[in-house]
DNA sequence: AATGAATGAGCCTTCATTCAT
DNA sequence: AATGAATGAAGGCTCATTCAT
């Protein structure tokens, strides 16, 4: 007998498969048999559900952004003020479900996939987009709109960074590190800039 | 026109045919035959030389790298005030002859390459090691050594960091902007351990 | 037509296509395409179902080896005294299954590989052993053991030899000549060797 | 200043490592280069005495063979009665000079190698009839000429089977124990047909 | 729903051979 | 006399993809 509504199942199980087989190779270069061997199902049905590799890929990526976004909107939720707001963000990017060394990895291998791939660009492109509109959002309730981009694009390039700087360490990723430093910059920045914004309105 | 001691030439050629390739192509994933062709030369040829495709992307990347390094001992070499020599290693980072877009594209290919090879990753984390280590040092100078660690760290990150979000934009590479971003971290933040000394000192 | 089950039919047309090439190309410098094609298929699916050219070649050596083992273990069993006994070991060696240019060119090519190939070494080695276990066994109920073990030896050079001098004979191959050759020395040194013990018993 | 009479030293050079690498590889699938390199010369001089692989083979095959037959016409010559001369022809086969593990590999290879080659087959079959005559003319003077012929038969292929096996065999050659299986046989036969000679005559 | 069977296309690599010096 | 430079041709192997069951 036929099973019924076992695709979104075993969708998803490729799905996973492809993201662990991708963080654990470091590389998209994993074979669909490898993929559909680690989901327990044979390279046809991998074809059957995702039409192509490509496409199984970018629903891989999908799935990894998309699940970062939600994280984020949960803890957006949860924050009232801008200050916090900032803070959710940066801790959602470095929490538990996010920063395990094969998502890293993953992560890193489908970005450089992305130099070549429209579609995957696109996919990273609109995340980078939600991170950067949180970011400015809550920055612009506390320093002028033009520091408020420049931190936005400081505190990015400071995730992206430490990203991939995890990617290739053997030892566990440093979440606390990694979120202390980020914030760190925050700190200091909104200091110097809230004491110069004192300073100018005495004028 | 003279047949002998080609070797270096050949060798140069297709290194920088190599880097070109694979810029280009956003990927390791470019054939022998298409970084021969780029060279002038057979395939056969660049086995010849090099033994394996593996060894002339290694070699292509550490070419990469000593290019950096090279630079950067340069401009190390003509900075005196610690301030001024961490500008010039972030000003090396992004400097005309290594931020374009085909150099860009293919040290993040070579970087999650690295995720792989225990060779390259062996280049990258000499690279990164005088990297940290020139700006601990100038830092140092500035700062406490525990501060001069973290923002060793930070300042890596956003340089990697902004490498990375630069490779995935289609715009010509903004290297003025990144400078500016990383000196205002650099800035502000030594005035606020400034600022912070001067008022412990006081007790 | 049915579409399952097709592996063993595969592996054995393969294993019959490489015996073949082999043979007649007198070397097992042929390529896989060669076998594939002739047993009909893709040279791909052949790496399928072998994995390497080694794995394959290491197959048809095998089979001719145990088809050589299963005449002889047959005829064994249909012969009761120890002289019918050799001559059963003798004749499978030089049957009409066996004995055939093809078959004995391939052995020759196989034996040379087994030079290199300590997986072939084995397998000869395996065979070797089990003929003159056959042999030593007759041959001691008939003489004494050292004059057995010496025989054996003999017996065993010669077919080899036959064997060998038959690969670079253009004219079909000489069964009964070769079984006769054999015989004779068989014949003589039993003779010989009895007459001799008649009389040492006399003493 | 170009050396003078180089020729004759580099095509020996090269024959000798031609036949080092073959004895060594245990196939004739040995490269050009690592033939030169063995022989101290580069591969584009190989050619340029040779010509071809082929032709390099081949005269390495013609100088075992011809080594050979020379000690086999000096031995000849120093033997006077039938007998000795046949036991001067088996010694030989297995001299010191010949029956050695690299040509006894190199041997095998090539004699695969006439399988393909007809030239290296008639080398093989000049040889093999010179051995024959040698044989079949001691012979006759012995025993009746249809005897000869089966003898030399018989004797031609022990020696064979007795280097083909001894290509397999990881311990150095057993010269004598060689010898002796094959005198043994030629001895008893000879014992053999001496005396039916005799019991014939009586009739 | 699922898979074994099968293949075309492509890539890395090797190597005999040629040529200019 | 000798070699470095160079390549065409070919082979082993992999893999995404398709198809019939």
């Amino acid at each position: 007998m036929p099973k019924l509504g076992m695709e979104p199942l075993r969708r998803r199980a490729l799905i996973d498969a492809a993201i662990d087989a991708v963080g654990e190779h470091g590389s998209i270069d994993v074979t669909m048999s490898q993929i559909a061997r680690r989901a327990g199902v044979s390279a046809a049905l991998a074809h059957h559900y995702f039409g192509a590799k490509d496409d199984l890929l970018q629903s891989a990526m999908r799935h990894i952004l998309s699940e970062l976004a939600e994280d984020a909107g949960k803890a957006l939720h949860e924050a009232d003020a801008p200050r916090q707001r900032l803070s959710a963000v940066i801790s959602v990017s470095f929490s538990q479900a996010q920063f395990r060394p094969q998502i890293i990895a993953a992560w890193l291998a489908f970005y450089v996939e992305a130099q070549r791939s429209p579609a995957m660009r696109r996919l990273l492109r609109v995340y980078a987009r939600r991170l950067n509109s949180n970011l400015v959002h809550a920055l612009r309730q506390l320093v002028e709109p033009a520091t408020a981009s420049q931190m936005a694009e400081a505190i990015a390039a400071m995730i992206d960074g430490l990203y991939i700087r995890h990617a290739l360490k053997e030892v566990p990723p440093d979440a606390q590190g990694a979120i202390a430093l980020v914030e760190d910059y925050l700190d200091t920045k909104l200091a110097h800039e809230t004491a110069r914004a004192r300073y100018s309105a005495r004028d």
